[in-house]
Order: C-alpha cells, then sequence, then structure tokens
DNA sequence: TTGAAAGCGCTACCAT
DNA sequence: ATGGTAGCGCTTTCAA
C-alpha cells in the first residue's frame, strides 16, 4: 500500500502538497502541481490511511449503531435506513446486539471509544441506565430512537437527542380506527415490561377508548415473554395472549397489539381456536413490518415514518459530531394508519 | 482521555512500563511496579486508543460483513451469529448493504483498507467479480458464505475461503420430502437470474426426480422479480409464480420453492386462489427463515447449521488474518429437513 | 505556491 | 527489571 510520501516523491513535491490535495485545500495550487499529484495517486493507487488521520484529527468516519437484536425486523429496516445515510454521507456503520442487557450496552461504548468512533445511535428499553450518561460526559454524542423520555422532565434534558414516533398518538389512532370501524369491546394487548414508547401507546390506547365512552369496555391484557427482545418471543407471546382474549368476558371485538410480532401471533393464535379475522375479532398492530403485509388476512397497522425519522437522526448526529457544544433536542413524528385486512370494514358511519 | 504518558507518569515510571503491561508482558516486572501502574490505570480510567495501537501495528479488532440486504432476514440471523462469534473474540462488526450491486461491492471493501480491516465475511451474487480478487491480492482476508464456487476449479482455487450450504443436497433433500409423502407432479421455483447456489438447488431438485423416475413430471418455474435482493420482492415473486403454477397442466402437486421468502408468497397466492395447502398442493421451501413458522399452515423447509457454519468462517477469517500465508479453504456443510405442515401428510409408504 | 518539521498515542527494539 | 527513542501515516502550523 502506498502512503502519502510515495505519492509525494513520484510527484516530486512535498508530503504537505499530498496532504493538501487529500483536503481539498487546492485553491493556492499550481494547476500543473495539482495534476502531478492526482497523476500520481492514480499510478500508484493510494488510498489514504484513515488510521493515520483519524490519529491526527481525533476523526473516524464510522459510527455506532446499537440496538436490542438485528434479527427483529424493525431494526434491520431501521438499520438499512441509516446504512443508507451514513453512506451518504461517506460514513461506515458499526452494529452492535444487546439482547437488552446492560452489560453489552456498555461494553459497546466503551468499544466505540477505544475505535474512535464520535457518534452513537442507541436504541435501548432503558435510557436512564448509568452508563449512557457516563458515556455522554465523556464526550460521545448518541442520539436515541423511539425511547422519549421527556415525560420526566423533571431529570432535565437527557445528554442526547431522541427521535421518536408519537407513541401516544400510535395507540390512539390504532384504537380510533377500531371504534370507527364499529368495535365496542376492546383489548390492549401488551408484554408486561413497560418501556416508555410501551406506556404512551397505552395511555394513546385509554385516550381513544375514553373519547368515545368506552373507557370502562377497554382493557389491557398482558403477558410475559422469556426474552423480551426478539421478534419470536413476542410472536410466542401473542399466540399465549389469544387465550386469555377468548376468556375474557365480555370477549372483545377489537385488540390493538403493542407491536406487529405480537399481532401476528395473535392473529394465529385466535384463527387457531377457531375465531374469524376480522369478522369475529379485529386486530391491529403497531410499528409496521414487512411481514405484516404478508400474513392472513393482511395486518392493518400503525407506521412511523421511518425515512424521515433516520435522516434527521443522522443529521443531528453528524453536526453534534461537529459541534459538540450543541443542546441535545426531541423529535417527535407522527405515525400514519396503514388499512389492511385484520380490521372489520363495519359501518360507514356518516359523519363521524 | 488519559494517555500512556499520564499513567506513565502517574505511576512513575516509563511509557515501556506502561506499554508492557498493556501487552501482558509482566512476566519480568517487579509486582510492585505492575500494581503501581494498574493503579495508576485506574485511577485516570485508563482507556487505550486503539487508533494508535493500530497505526503501529496495522491491526483493528473489527471484521467487515458484506451483505446483499440486512432486511432479508436470512442476513439479519447470519449478522446475528457473526456479531457473536465477533464478540467472543473481542472483534467488533462494520456492516455493509450491497443490494447486490457491484459499486457498493467495492466501495465497501476499499473502506475497509482505508479503516485498517483485514478481514472480512462476504455474501455477495458473483465471488467472481473483480474487485473480490482485486481485494485478495491487496491483503484483504474474506470468508465468503454461500456461493461455493468449486464447481469450476478451471479458474484454480479462489483468493478466499468459502462456508456454504449443500445445496445440491438441500434441492434433493426438500424434493425427496415431497416425493416421499406422495407428490408426483413436481415444480421447482425460483427467481430467473442464476446464482451458483440457485444452480445447485435446481440441480438436486433433478436428482431427487430422476431417481423416481419422475424426470419429465420436474419443471423448474420462473419468473424475473423487479430487485432480487428482497424479502419483500422475493414473496412477490412468489405471488406471481403461483399464478404460472396453476396454468400449468398436469399442475404440480409438490413445488419447492429456491427459498423461503418466495415460498411463503407462494403459499399466499396459492390460498388467494382457492388452493388448499397441504391438501391440494404441497409446499417446501430452502433456507428456513423465523417468519416460515408464522404463516399458516407453518412451511416445511430445508435449514443449513448456522451457528457451526459461523463458527467456522470466524475461525477461518481470524486465523487466516493472522497467517495471511493460509490457503484459502472450502467447507461443505449438509442441510436438514424441517417438517411443518405445509406438505401433504401422504402415504406412510413402507419401506422406501 | 510550496516545504520542513512537530506531534497524535502507541509499540518494539535496544540500552542500561 | 526498566527506560529512551524511532517511527507508524497523516495533518497542520510556520517559514520560505
Amino acid at each position: 500500500m502506498a502512503n502519502i510520501r510515495d505519492v509525494a516523491n513520484r510527484a516530486e513535491v512535498s508530503v504537505s502538497s499530498v496532504s493538501n490535495v487529500l483536503n481539498n485545500r487546492t485553491d493556492q495550487m499550481r494547476p500543473e502541481t495539482l495534476a502531478r499529484i492526482r497523476q500520481s495517486m492514480l499510478d500508484l493507487n493510494y488510498q489514504p490511511n484513515r488510521i493515520a488521520q483519524q490519529l491526527k484529527t481525533g476523526q473516524t468516519r464510522m459510527i455506532g449503531l446499537l440496538v436490542p437484536s438485528i434479527v427483529n425486523p424493525s431494526f434491520a429496516m431501521l438499520t438499512r435506513e441509516i446504512d443508507r445515510v451514513a453512506k451518504a454521507n461517506q460514513y461506515r456503520v458499526l452494529l452492535g446486539n444487546t439482547y437488552r442487557q446492560a452489560d453489552e450496552e456498555q461494553a459497546f461504548l466503551e468499544d466505540m471509544f477505544a475505535h474512535g468512533v464520535k457518534g452513537v445511535i442507541v436504541v435501548a428499553t432503558a435510557m436512564d441506565r448509568p452508563h449512557f450518561a457516563d458515556a455522554a460526559r465523556q464526550g460521545l454524542v448518541m442520539v436515541n430512537y423511539d425511547s422519549l423520555m421527556s415525560s420526566d422532565l423533571s431529570k432535565g434534558q437527557p445528554p442526547f437527542d431522541s427521535v421518536s414516533m408519537d407513541n401516544v398518538e400510535a395507540g390512539r389512532l390504532a384504537t380510533e380506527h377500531l371504534i370507527q370501524r364499529g368495535c365496542r369491546q376492546l383489548a390492549f394487548a401488551t408484554e408486561s415490561s413497560l418501556t416508555i414508547s410501551r406506556s404512551h401507546k397505552i395511555e394513546g390506547f385509554f385516550v381513544a377508548a375514553k373519547a368515545h365512552g368506552l373507557a370502562d369496555r377497554a382493557h389491557v391484557i398482558e403477558g410475559t415473554a422469556e426474552v423480551a427482545y426478539g421478534d419470536a418471543e413476542m410472536t410466542e407471546l401473542g399466540r399465549a395472549l389469544a387465550a386469555k382474549i377468548l376468556q375474557a368476558s365480555p370477549m372483545p371485538d377489537g385488540v390493538v397489539a403493542i407491536n406487529d410480532a405480537l399481532g401476528i401471533g395473535l392473529m394465529a393464535g385466535l384463527r387457531q381456536a377457531g375465531v374469524r379475522i376480522p369478522q369475529d375479532i379485529s386486530v391491529i398492530g403497531i410499528d409496521n413490518i414487512p411481514l405484516a403485509d404478508l400474513v392472513q388476512p393482511p395486518m392493518s397497522s400503525v407506521i412511523p415514518p421511518l425515512g424521515e425519522m433516520v435522516n434527521i437522526m443522522m443529521h443531528r448526529l453528524l453536526t453534534r459530531i461537529e459541534n459538540p457544544a450543541l443542546a441535545p433536542e426531541e423529535f417527535l413524528f407522527t405515525p400514519r394508519l396503514i388499512c389492511r385486512q385484520s380490521v372489520i370494514a363495519g359501518e360507514p358511519s356518516p359523519g363521524e
């Protein structure tokens, strides 16, 4: 591998001049010199050594991405989008799976320092775990996805940006849709352990129910998944919750699933018990994974504008890497309803 | 961030000594000195700068992982396994999506050099694209997943390891299963563009058919996906192929899908047309994505021993990084049948 | 318009 | 058993 000195020698200039062209400081340079340097780079198939650049500048064009599990399609989609924008900015993505375990998170953050990575996008259950604050204090720039914490502003501004779907609105939208379509006995199916985004969705569920005088006909039905990060587990849980729903009396005619994976399991369990969807029970998910469109019937869902969210996340990350003094901000995105066929066609209610 | 000099000063020793403890060369060292150095590292919360280490040694504890699309669940599972083994070896994973485009592949490989990454695991359609050979020539260690090329040994040993499922066997196994269960009119549903692994699967399909005298009752049915890397596209293609299958005369009673995503789309399309699965037509996939277990009916499939394969891949990668002179090797893994409910129960054929 | 030289944090060789 | 020091490939002042 040729280095900067080889290029300089061949072009019969100094390394400084080569460095200047590497850094686009060519304004003062004689075009002829520039051409000679360019040519000699080509001849030698020169690739600047980023490691060396980095040792000097303290910058790597890498960002970290910390997710619970890449096998979860929601996070796979997120990862793809992030990779897209990263590439557009000449960055590469260093991936880590945490399985929602604090020690994995912490180890990843430490490795980011070691590798000179300055910015990380984080998806984690509990952003208030101390290692995040520690990392921020040591200068790591972080953008959080989907765990907006502003609810407890008591603790002051968190040390990272937050980009989330408006989960209250998502829960509300899903529930509202069921009600519009004629459902009157509502259930919200969820995993027991509460993350911020989960409780927001539940909140939205009740908001919608109350708005229609259905507060006492709206219930949360929950169960515990073995491991709370995988789609497989969520789907299993959904299947288990189907039994609980069938036992409920009166039986719900509309169910909001906290996420699509759970909703899909729920539908499978319900159908297995002879329930027709949506004729007997309507089901709607939240989050929209590709799978939602592939099951029978295709499942309605509520989806975040992922592309836009990732644009903002990356923009914030890169600008705050440049200017760490910038205060973190929070961004909330409005979700959208995707109608497929898991919710009953219902009464074309005139007006309302 | 404290550096090696700070530690040395505080411990009142030279940087050399600190470097020695960093590199476990403490055998000759007075325990007392060692203790002082250790303590001073703790005091300063010292983290050695890998960038500097790397500039010196030329080693990063990062590996590259190049996949067509992380959104494809097969590759997501692969990624998780690789991350698992990488972590166990104190490595981190740099991820790249290629969408099967040569320029993305090439750009990624170049970035690996720039970032000092010495080893990459590659999933790609055409491993004979010249940038792979170029990269190998320049010292990049690569291990290929699932595109065994040994069929054309004419060109000599490829410059990278290959770890694959035995795709001929996979195709054979799937087909054999259909035949055992009583299917007599066979179809193999696939995307038109041929990769090595695809043609191997087709080969296995015909091997099994011939072995049972069904050669003239076995046909390949193909179509073109818009983009040939995504599961969504594969599923769509499967749906489209359902129509072709229904038009075929005589109509097949057993279909092997080249991969699970296509198989799932196929089942959806077939069912939509009123065909019962498996009573009217049996379907079996290849590759086993988690989704296969979630559709109705759960789809039978043929699966590679992913965990073992990844163990070998990582082992080869890391040892060849240590010792680049080592000749690349090829590894073939035998797939296994997973029976679910998309294949007819069939005649419990006595004997055979 | 171009070049010389210091130094980023670490390793490894050679001294002592 | 410990220390001095050159140098990895680059950037960045400062000088010419």
